[in-house]
DNA sequence: GGGAGATGATTAACATGTTAAGTGAATTCC
DNA sequence: GGAATTCACTTAACATGTTAATCATCTCCC
């Protein structure tokens, strides 16, 4: 099959080739959410392969891992830990479902809501991945240092919760035909 | 019961409904990845209303916002500083090109390289949308703190550099020839 | 107890993320 | 100078992000 390591990632290192500037306009590339974008590729770079050599994408991952830590969840609820919007995770649990590595059926006082768990099968993949992500993770926390990632980690939760009550002014609201 | 107050968001605040533990793994939720995710769609959720108002996307956004800072640029440059893969630059160029945002057109001295540039009514757009763009960048900058938000941005520009060797030690599966 | 409204979950529709394969143009190498 | 390879995209195919709409309960309240 031959997989390249990397070929085609236009997404990675510097390399300042052409493209003459035009304007001082404040460095775009500086901006917090491509800061934040950065970061977030840099570390899911390393998580990536190993996940899908066990065919599980990042949300996947996710929502096992989530189940691990309890027995039995609601869907909303599961949404909520794994940080996922109701129709991704839809979708992701029809998956799983169908491949087995998890259970659902419908809470017991209200029909409308589905619980769902981890089955063995899913168990057992959760632990076949489980050692090398982790192992991941400490490289990572070695290569940056325990104390600032811990540091890093208080950091982005004081800015989620700066902007937790910010209501977004809306702009004004017109109508952009096309 | 049932206090809940954002309608269908359910990716937003904590609210530790039922679901009994289980496992002492490693608190998932504040795994390195999943504080970066939340981070950073707690401040794009302020720019995604007012980007929608003006008939952009997020990516979109990006590529334009890119643009505005040279006279021209290769695809491929652009997809490093705009931090898009390339399938994802080629549609949503086909899509800007199509509204007349931008401007394309064949490099002189090598046909595969396709250069890039804004319009006039690209232009036109962005200054439409800056001003409120800059007004929550702003406006984030305060809540948080203009020496932290350098801080922060430092210590994510520092962890990519970190992570930029590290070649994922890729798991089971064997590379097969090549 | 029945209709209006709220709620939990799914579906729909479109845009992007991600990897692999394809296409045409430049380079390399013999 | 032409076949093989590399290069710069572009397409394809599938999974997810995002918003709106739908569907089936459930609750509330008269």
């Amino acid at each position: 099959m031959a997989r390249k390591k990397s070929s085609n990632d236009m997404r990675s290192a510097p390399a300042e080739t052409g493209a003459t500037r035009r304007a001082p306009m404040r460095e775009f590339s500086r901006s917090l959410p491509m800061s934040l974008l950065r970061a977030r590729e840099a570390v899911m770079r390393q998580f990536r392969p190993s996940l899908r050599n066990h065919g599980l994408t990042e949300q996947q991952w996710r929502i096992l891992r989530a189940l691990t830590s309890v027995d039995e969840i609601e869907v909303t609820e599961l949404a909520r830990v794994a940080f996922l919007l109701g129709p991704s995770l839809s979708r992701i649990l029809r998956d799983l479902e169908a491949r087995q590595l998890i259970e659902r059926k419908a809470a017991e006082n209200d029909l409308r809501r589905a619980v769902v768990s981890i089955s063995p099968k899913g168990l057992k993949l959760i632990e076949a991945v489980a050692p090398t992500s982790e192992a991941i993770y400490a490289t990572i926390t070695k290569r940056y240092g325990a104390r600032r990632l811990a540091e890093l980690q208080e950091m982005l939760g004081l800015l989620e919760a700066s902007l937790a009550g910010m209501t977004s002014a809306d702009d004004g609201e017109v109508e952009a035909d096309e």
